[in-house]
DNA sequence: GCGAAAATCATTCGAAAGGATGACGCAAAA
DNA sequence: TTTTGCGTCATCCTTTCGAATGATTTTCGC
């Protein structure tokens, strides 16, 4: 910008310059002074307009619109297990296991056979889950696992 | 744009005007040309610039640099039930509608109260249900109507 | 190694869930 | 009109769950 001010100055200076001697030498005439003012009043028209033109098309680089679109996307979104409420409620893995095989509707027999343990035990880990999670029965149980991010 | 031009011509012709009469009448002093022409200089410099802009201003609205930044957003998938299987399995609306009760982890009793019907009648139709659904559990119930996508 | 947390298993008991079966009313289809 | 499907309700009985409680054994961090 500054630079272009600068050829601005100097341009000016020599048309000046070479209309003074230009006046001197040749172009005296009758109306001389019209001839003057207008290729003055041409060239730093010109000058100006170009000018202007220049400053905008360097500001038009900081113009841009952004506009930011949300693109709806199926949503493949893999599950992220809600480790910090996961910890905050104090809920054990193996509790988080029994929760997981209770929503994939296992009974607590089957769950007790798979996981080669008494079934005793599957109540007592699911009765602590339920305790921890607010939840009266496994199907609660499941409901609120998923709204609390501990299971898909 | 075109009335700017006009004006431009008018302003310039009106300047010229006027330093020939100022030339005649005060300013015939001896660096008189020099003055003459750095006044037409600046005062068509100024317009020149102050047209440039103008050109450009007014193009700017066309001339925005549009620049779309797309984001992926985890889409909330509206659920769309799938009511050929539910049709094909032959579940009725009142089965569909104790299903969804279940998975809301309410048990018969509250869901008797809530829709306003006895808890054995609640029974019978998850009995219908679990039949028709191949399921044993309510959990189990609740898996499989996911799976098969009658819930959410 | 010690202590706390976690996992394991058990017993008892009441509540809830589930299976089987029968019955009634009602509306739409045959 | 008769049949059929759906919704409703009930009874009887078995199984499963869930609560409460206590105990033993791992596991793990310090």
């Amino acid at each position: 910008m500054t630079k272009h001010i600068l050829w601005y100055g100097l341009l000016g200076g020599v048309v000046i310059a070479i209309l003074k001697l230009v006046e001197y030498q040749y172009l005296v005439v009758e109306h001389s002074t019209e001839v003057y003012g207008a290729l003055i009043a041409a060239v730093f028209a010109a000058t100006g307009i170009w000018l202007g033109l220049r400053m905008t098309r360097a500001r038009d680089t900081t113009r841009e619109t952004i506009v930011v679109r949300e693109i709806a996307v199926p949503a493949p979104s893999a599950f992220v297990r809600n480790d910090a409420r996961l910890a905050s409620l104090g809920v054990t893995r193996r509790e988080l296991e029994i929760l997981e095989l209770i929503a994939s509707g296992l009974s607590n027999r089957e769950i007790a056979a798979k996981i080669f343990v008494s079934e005793n035990t599957v109540k007592t880990h699911s009765s602590r889950l339920f305790d921890k999670l607010g939840a009266r029965r496994r199907t609660q149980a499941v409901q609120l696992g998923k709204t609390e991010g501990l299971i898909p």
